[in-house]
DNA sequence: GGAGACCTTTGATTTTGATCAAGTTGCAGA
DNA sequence: TCTGCAACTTGATCAAAATCAAAGGTCTCC
């Protein structure tokens, strides 16, 4: 795991700090937006930001977790795997999300770039020290969870009751809404996902997620540039054809 | 909906209180045990006790939530549904959970009493009232959210990889080890869902899981006393068929 | 530029679970 | 006790997705 530390200087409200974690200057979707300048100031001299490839390990399941992060860019995938090696993803995250599981130092997950992500991580017990003395950050520690705890029920329902069809467009469906969130649905984009992940994401096979992408491009709801880029030319089309009301 | 509303009197720490919410007294599992004394007796002073029957609904989806309720006694099914009737229960709760989605008016779920079920409600700004002056009840909410966000994830697993024999194997598992938190894993007891339920929990339809429970009997590794008695000889034996190590 | 590895697509066949269709069973109410 | 209905079970058939198999593509590294 190539791991670069990087701490700019920057000044925050004129006081002479000696270091800024660069993904809270970068980012307040994250988990810095509720801290005070002294608590950001505290946090930024435990961080390490890093770069991960793709395939590389953040946390591994059944694993001491002993770091909280920041995404500062790119997808890391969350899955859990079956003593016989098969392997469901329960769960995408994005910049600027969260990652880390608050209150238990076992992780029930492997946490896995999908693509280059650079993260922004910190120690469990600085997290936790800033968590008992800032009531702002649980709670944003807190919005997190049910935000996630929303989209994996969202989740179970595609897993549970959809076709193939829709499950794969409703995967393209969230890439397009979640790859740029800064700029909204994106109508093009690079998939961050191999049909690998894609198929441990759905539930599916490798052939059937291979299979249903070219129907729906022969359908016109997709246009491939390549096995990674993706065009929409409807995003309503594809939300109907997802089974998105 | 049937609504008993049941006040009963009792002292807390010898001051004149008119009333105590019943469910508080029996269950600490619940939200209240992080109150104070007077924040119980504000609490109980809004709460409603109620009993609900089976396929009566708590909270109906895209309605507007506008309580919180600790579970007495009983079963929940949060289900959600797409739009041609398609169901998937994304979540079961047991007594003594806390059930709410805290943060949106907005509710993706419904909830709905699998068998009959005690609820103790109290309405929405009640509840983020006391969240707002009491740091220990937000963090049990949001233990409580991270409880169910394991649980989520853990039933993607089976959603997307689990065989019908696993699947059925896995909600067997999930009974016996909910049905009576008080006293640990049931080797003896009754499924609080139909073959209906547990189809739309398994993603699977009523047939096939007649069919699995049937091996299941079959292969002796459940007895089946009336449709929904079961027993479980070993329960080492079931968590294996259910893939789970 | 070519070899090899890996990812993706496509085709043929099989399997699992869905669907369609009767029957049972159990239970509430007459 | 009988009747009727809903819940459940079982059987036959079908279809969707898995599996098995074989090519293409694309990329990296010589």
């Amino acid at each position: 795991m190539q791991i670069v530390t990087e701490h700019r200087r920057k000044d925050i409200h004129n006081s002479d700090i000696p270091s800024v974690c660069a993904a809270c200057e970068a980012r307040h979707g994250g988990v810095c937006g509720t801290l005070t300048p002294d608590q950001l100031l505290d946090l930024s001299r435990h961080s390490t930001r890093r770069r991960v490839e793709p395939g590389r390990e953040v946390v591994g399941q059944g694993e001491m977790t002993d770091s909280y992060a920041n995404i500062i860019s790119g997808v890391v995938k969350l899955s859990k795997v079956l003593s016989d090696g098969r392997q469901q993803i329960v769960g995408l995250q994005f910049a600027p999300d969260f990652m880390g599981r608050p209150f238990t130092r076992e992780s029930a997950l492997t946490a896995e770039a999908a693509i280059d992500t650079d993260i922004c991580s910190f120690p469990r017990n600085v997290m936790e020290r800033l968590v008992a003395e800032a009531p702002g950050l649980e709670h944003r520690l807190h919005e997190q969870a049910l935000k996630e705890l929303d989209e994996a029920r969202d989740w179970m329902l595609t897993l549970g009751r959809k076709t193939a069809q829709e499950k794969v467009a409703s995967f393209l469906y969230i890439i397009a809404t979640h790859i740029d969130p800064e700029n909204g649905t994106a109508t093009e984009f690079d998939l961050p996902l191999s049909r690998a992940d894609i198929a441990d994401y759905l539930g599916l096979t490798i052939e059937t997620v291979s299979r249903q992408i070219t129907k729906l491009r022969k359908d016109n709801v997709i246009r491939i540039e390549n096995s990674r880029r993706v065009t929409v030319p409807s995003m309503d089309r594809l939300m109907h054809v997802a089974g998105i009301d």
